[in-house]
DNA sequence: GCAATAAAAGACAAATTTATCTTTAATTAA
DNA sequence: TTAATTAAAGATAAATTTGTCTTTTATTGC
């Protein structure tokens, strides 16, 4: 007899990983601020994108060795991204560095490779979706992202946390 | 100075999770047998779609608890979908059931909750994508990913793994 | 030079996901 | 009833991802 209908996600699975999450939230809180001149530190990233410190530290490592944030130690230093970089610099940069690039080229269902020539069950249906997300990526540059969150439009986290 | 360009994901992210990949593949593997009143037992199941056994097992017990898998236990005994299962199950089912519907719900870059009122700034290009994946899922039928699979169009694993 | 500041680097630790192995339960056939 | 078969369940282990803590390095101001 078959009772059990709907059990529920034994995975909790976002698009990206929290690494990710974090490193592109990390990177429009950045551009903000560099906008209006100011570095910031990793302690006000942390807290303004609500993610964990050290972990944050970590992914801003990432992201600064691949000349997406740039960092400057000592006495007011903290991390920035210069004017012209801002405009430069688009979101597939960061989830490259950080998830990889499977997510928009992989195949969806895990065969070794998505190729058209042997393609699995989904292959067709998937490319579509994958395209979209590949092009959105590719064309969202940070300054957009930044000056939607300057102007208060949008948000980095989740309101009120007492 | 700035000498390090383009290090690469240090997570190796696939858009679902080993777990849900192995079920999409299993169930499909699966309904393409029962199709020619054939019942398959996990070990067929694995070699099949080129997964490990135990862990491929595990799957199906979650498969089999939301009710998207039939199986029978003894001799002659194995895993099936009905001839009318096949045509009501959607893919979404194997992903809710394995890796929930925050990939096709959640906010793109984690916020805790996705919001019109309150959205992040990726919100309104991810709803899209979102939305895309979502009506695909919502759409696929088993019936429709075996078919292509049993007229020889598509595939569950990579060619020669000599 | 010296102290203060802040990121980088490295070593760990916890949690989650993936994978394996063993035992149990159900079913069939003899 | 017994033996064979096959999935379910449970325990455990490995790998990956996430998170923390300490030490080092670079920079600034004095
Ligand atoms: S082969 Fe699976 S998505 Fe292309
Ligand atoms: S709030 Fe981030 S996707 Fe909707």
């Amino acid at each position: 007899m078959q009772t059990c209908i709907s059990l529920y996600g034994i995975n909790k699975r976002d698009m990206f990983s929290k690494a990710c999450e974090y490193g592109i939230r990390a990177s429009i809180f950045i551009a903000t601020n560099s906008s209006k001149g100011i570095r910031v530190g990793i302690k006000d990233v942390a807290k303004e994108i609500d993610s964990p410190e050290p972990f944050t530290a970590k992914i801003m490592q990432i992201l600064t060795k691949n000349g997406i944030i740039h960092s400057a130690k000592g006495v007011g230093g903290g991390f920035e991204v210069s004017n012209e970089a801002v405009k430069t610099i688009k979101l597939i940069q960061i989830v490259d560095a950080i998830d990889g690039d499977k997510i928009y080229r992989g195949c969806g269902i895990g065969l070794k490779e998505c190729s058209e020539a042997h393609p699995c069950p989904v292959h067709f249906e998937f490319k579509k979706i994958r395209g979209l997300l590949h092009e959105m990526l590719s064309k969202t540059t940070l300054e957009q992202l930044a000056s939607g969150v300057k102007k208060g439009d949008f948000f980095l986290k989740t309101l009120n946390l007492e």
